[in-house]
DNA sequence: CTGTTAGCGCATTCAC
DNA sequence: GTGAATGCGCTAACAG
């Protein structure tokens, strides 16, 4: 049997009030009390059960999550992470209320995140679009001392106090050096790519941009952006036109959401298809896509990864403890067609066991 | 507050012994009493807490871990995570055992699962090896009634309960495919690839084998299958040689370990390097190698989340539950030099916080 | 400053 | 068949 607070108060000479207050840095001790039941917590090996100290305690964290509306299947896939975390509270303690603004609407996050403050729960996490008011907002959430956390799209470091999302930057730079692979080394020639965007006011969107040159250097010819604001018929558009218009493009990057569109237009179009297309986000769409071979490879960051690192560390942060900001960054994965997860993970709709998690998985 | 056990007695008109038993399909209800229980179970919503559960139960899970010895990078990270969770019985209350036995030894491994059966363990994880009397071994672990899952490596799937490794005839076909666009293509002309693997004798490596030739197909010309014995100074000379017989090697594909060799006849190696180099497992050395541009992509199965998963699945077994195989499923992580994860993670020294895994993850 | 006591939600003896 | 009582390891009122 594992030693228990029982033991350390044996170990100590003095009472389970006490052994308490030491195990949780209460005052009221003498520093040399401190010190002995210190010394017998160490002798004796003694590790905390957080399982019991939680159901004893019976906290609980009310926290607020905040995600845009549209049919973006990527948000609706967080969201249902989110739903199944709000469904087994037993689990973590933790009770979130879950509020859906307009999407690439500032003002509305804005007044999500004013809304929220006053309800005064033990944390928030934002899907933050990059505007001015979201900042003033953010920070507004941060002097009333809500730990803030911004899921999947950032802001400046400086109004929030973790960003639970991939590094978009080597995300761009990763699908650089696949599209730089996937279309092949022609000796003496530059190719032809081309990049598609939703919209250059998201951060996202920007930082992979950037990665993706930069690993492209001047391997490639870069076309002008596309911005399809991320909205498949207007991507379905810009991309048919781009093929009309380059019956040469070797390459195509999405680096947003509105893959509806790009995979409509490949599928429509008559010639030969662009030798290497690389999008984000693996959905039931892409998913298809890349089954049919309409598109190379996915860039995904695993949303049920995001919500439950963003629960974890409002928690820490809640509690005080320090969260290990290295143990919470989000991977980006590579799927190609054929090491596709089975549906339930990645995209999925099942709960997981019992247990633990991976991770965690 | 959520409703608890109380509240289905009160409901249901009836003891707490009884909703217990109900609760844990116990015999000694009247049929129409537990009828009524579940009703009031269903009405009110109810939802076991599994934390006071386990307090309550103060079970523990005693497991036996089977691992191979040898400098093998992968298999000693593997050890570590073994070792991560023998460090936090709170979390799990698991009680692990770890054997390491010689590697590539069947006899070895069947006597240790023997030696572990005599201790009537909860459950017992094994690294196989594909010998015949390891099947007897488990075979004779099954009987008596013992769960057993296979880690890494399989054996048939009539000798163990659960496998808790990544699909390789899947690895192997998505390092075919990649291997199929980095090789580039090279209008009518078929490109020479090596494959390196450390023994026919192991599933896990025939089955990448096959998986990558049938993604192949006939793009390109397979040279005769190098096996280098996961020895990294066996695998040197074979590469060295490799490189210099035939100077237009477009490829290389480890499949097994022993990438230190590789790693260092390719660094030694004066002539241009094959186009493409992929090999398995992340560890320092192919993560150095992918930094230095010596291997171009890592195919990887994170250790830490098969040792979860394998507990997870031990212990579902051990209390008779099914265990949702699909959920179990684990992941092939493609990395290139652009989107490594920090080593802490995937190749890791540091615990994981006191949340649950993410998987985990 | 320190100790006593009564739970948290559930499982498990034992009586009835 | 069913119920009352006790405890898992820890926390949180209260007293002292």
């Amino acid at each position: 049997m594992r030693p228990t607070v029982h033991d350390i108060a044996a170990e100590a000479g003095v009472s389970l009030a006490t052994v308490d207050r030491v195990l949780n840095r209460r005052p009221g001790v003498k520093d040399a009390t401190r010190l002995r039941v210190e010394a017998a917590i160490a002798a004796i090996g003694f590790v905390r059960d957080m399982a019991a100290a939680n159901l004893a305690k019976s906290r609980v964290y009310p926290f607020t999550f905040i995600l845009p509306a549209g049919d973006n299947s990527f948000m609706r896939g967080l969201e249902r992470h989110v739903r199944e975390a709000m469904a087994r509270p037993a689990a973590d303690r933790v009770a979130i209320s879950l509020v859906i603004v307009p999407p690439f609407d500032g003002a509305a996050v804005a007044r999500a995140l004013d809304a929220a403050k006053v309800q005064d729960p033990a944390g928030i996490a934002v899907v933050a679009v990059d505007a001015p008011e979201v900042m003033d907002a953010a920070l507004r959430v941060q002097a009333s001392g809500i730990p803030l956390v911004t899921l999947v799209s950032d802001l400046g470091a400086s109004c929030r106090d973790h960003f639970a999302g991939i590094d978009n930057h080597a995300a761009g730079r990763t699908a650089g050096s696949l599209m730089r692979r996937f279309v092949g080394r022609v000796p003496s020639a530059t190719e032809t790519i081309a990049v598609l965007a939703g919209s250059m006011l998201v951060r996202d969107h920007r930082d992979r941009l950037e990665g993706f040159r930069s690993a492209l250097s001047e391997t490639c010819t870069l076309l002008p952006v596309l911005e399809g604001q991320d909205d498949p018929a207007a991507t379905e558009r810009l991309i048919a036109d781009l093929l009309a218009r380059h019956p040469d493009v070797a390459g195509i990057y999405s680096l947003g959401a509105g893959n509806r569109g790009l995979i409509a237009a490949l599928q429509r179009h008559s010639g030969p298809r662009p030798r290497a297309v690389i999008a984000h986000e693996l959905t039931p769409h892409t998913r298809a896509a890349l089954e049919a071979d309409l598109i190379d490879a996915v860039l995904n960051q695993d949303a049920g990864h995001e919500v439950r690192s963003a629960i974890r560390v409002l928690k820490a942060k809640a509690d005080g403890i320090p969260a290990v900001e290295a143990q919470e960054r989000i991977r980006i994965d590579i799927f190609l067609k054929d090491n596709l997860p089975f549906p339930d993970e990645a995209d999925g709709k099942v709960l997981r066991p019992s247990g633990s998690g991976s991770g965690e998985n």
